[in-house]
DNA sequence: AAACATTGTGCAATCGATTGTACGCTTTTT
DNA sequence: AAAAAGCGTACAATCGATTGCACAATGTTT
């Protein structure tokens, strides 16, 4: 077994534990913790003798043991439906920016939007003992059970951009509604009138708020709206494609997309179809994706100021860390969103 | 402080643990915890009256207990340039469907290029004991201290995309040179001769190995490669702009460019300026971003296959967990780039 | 000078799960 | 029937850091 052993320790090399410190120093492993916190009962000399020693060996504390003892992991799970969408990359960085500066670090899940994969990730950032979870719910979440299991543990909750209606806890999201109506009159005001939606399944509470946004900047218009301009469809390129080749007897001169692929996917079908963006046909999008600037025409979008999202739930939670309450007290954020208008709905006289 | 303590209990609701499931059961918590493992030795009867107590309380094992005690957190660590970049959030795609099903998570960091984020994040994971870290290192990363602390430490070092060349550990990467290399070799087959070529810095490996692959490219064609032909810039669309127009009095028949979004840049400046692409001016870039396939003429671009790379990177990992390992032992695996064939460097005749 | 306050440190319990060893009981072997 | 083997469970140590309490040594008050 020794001799086993010799194999072992070069490879698994141990970790420099405070023992190992307080060994050195003739001291007991508690007045080496203590010196590393700057406790004040600790004297002068000690603690620089400590913080020479644990240089020295360039220890670092196993915050596995101090995040068993203390209960805190000084982590914060994240999950979001897909983390190469351009607008949850930017809550994330924002997110990240203030909590590394608190020490804290991030755990990311993905859903894919599927709940399966939103229940699992839930389930293990509750075994990670993740001190929050901030989350924007998948697609097929309409049951929160799962997500109402982190509050019964103790563990703070934060939804952004997506969150469920019924639970109170903190939240930002973006006024999709605003964004979608300043989308339209945008349009109207380029003298566009005959606007058609391409709407996202209206189940899903931030599709409806911009078929809202639509519907009202419409109605101030004085614009009736059949049933037949809004047409509901995946928010990618070929449910805009569909949409467009199914619009063509209805001549529409606009198009308000609740997507920027949606926006893409009709972009590219009118191309086709020998029309001219924005002369012929306008066309807004929704998420400022990156590509919407690069594109020809580039597209007009509504961005969600992710970056600014993602700071503001951090800085909720470390205000709740800081306070020490719980997340259902604090505040539910709208966002403003921005019109970024480029040119598929300029009409340049 | 009692009265206080009324306030906290029922906000910080204590985890179930196994004490409290032997408590209902009268056996003792090493018998629960064998019973929840399948341990051979523990009967029929008591394994059942166990997983139907914790089924019925729904308890989660503390993976913060059981990694301090184990030694292993079923944790991994990965350390992107940013995650938004499409490349790197398909290869942590690729290494999440591989790691999820093995019931390893994910914790994710970001350097966003520098040097100091890249030695914090490896602190961090450190500390947080993770199994293995999956690094691509940084552009500023020179010195690989930071790097080497982690096989000392016991921790598996694997590489992706961007190595660290003297660090004997697992890597996959992408042939980049001859990625370039059929990139070029495409644009000689449509006929341009003068292509000139926009580099990446050329201290960072995987543009020089761009540079290689077209400078042979070029040499096979024997087309001769004045300096004046490459143009190290930054792989953004400025740069893209900037050596577009400092290359004119050259008259460049096409541009390879070491990045997609120096070719965009080349793309809307050479428009600008009246050319038509690809009649007067081929562009080919490299990474398959997204918008690549969106713009108007599409971009022919290389494909890193980032997806392949993560879950290759993934199943060495698992690999050296199960046969008990070290990750310098892994092999150097290089994949096979391809070229995606677009508008942008095809001349129809 | 006795009583008290302050300072600096160590002891030991704790967080929750894991695991080597021991022990009592049953079954099998000789 | 005695010895050996196997089974099922409990005990206690362990992972590393934290922290309430105890206690000795020193300083201050009356």
């Amino acid at each position: 077994m020794y001799a086993f052993c010799n194999f072992v320790i070069p490879m698994r090399k141990t970790h420099i534990t405070i023992h190992d410190i307080a060994r050195e120093l003739n001291v007991s492993a508690s007045t080496v913790s203590r010196a590393l916190q700057d406790h004040p009962r600790i004297s002068e000399p000690t603690r620089e003798a400590v913080k020479r020693v644990a240089a020295k060996y360039n220890y670092q504390p196993n915050v596995v043991a101090s995040s068993l003892r203390k209960g805190s992991s000084k982590t914060v799970g994240v999950i979001v439906p897909r983390i190469n969408r351009n607008f949850f990359s930017k809550v994330i960085g924002g997110m990240e920016e203030l909590l590394a500066a608190s020490g804290y670090h991030l755990m990311i899940c993905q859903t894919h939007e599927k709940l399966g994969n939103e229940v699992s990730a839930i389930q293990t950032l509750v075994n990670a003992r993740v001190d929050a979870v901030m989350l924007s719910i998948s697609m097929e979440t309409f049951n929160y059970e799962h997500i109402r299991s982190l509050p019964e543990r103790g563990i703070r909750l934060f939804f952004f951009d997506r969150a469920a209606g019924d639970i109170q806890t903190g939240s930002v999201v973006v006024d999709d509604r605003l964004g979608a109506y300043l989308s339209v009159l945008h349009l109207l005001e380029q003298g566009y009138r005959k606007i058609m939606h391409i709407a996202g399944a209206d189940r899903i509470n931030i599709y409806k708020k911009r078929k809202q946004g639509y519907l009202q900047a419409m109605h101030e218009a004085g614009i009736e709206v059949p049933s037949s301009w809004i047409m509901e469809r995946n928010q990618v390129q070929e449910g805009g494609e569909s949409a467009f080749s199914s619009s063509i007897k209805i001549k529409p001169e606009a198009f308000f997309c609740a997507g920027d692929f949606a926006a893409l996917g009709v972009m590219q079908a009118a191309r086709k179809a020998g029309l001219n963006v924005p002369r012929d046909l306008g066309i807004t999008g929704f998420a400022n994706e990156p590509f919407t600037a690069f594109i020809e025409p580039s597209l007009t979008t509504v961005d969600q100021r992710g970056a600014e999202m993602g700071s503001m739930v951090a800085g909720m939670f470390l205000k709740c860390e800081e306070e020490d309450t719980t997340s259902d007290t604090c505040e539910q954020k709208v966002l403003e969103p921005e019109l970024i208008i480029r040119d598929s709905s300029v009409i340049h006289k």
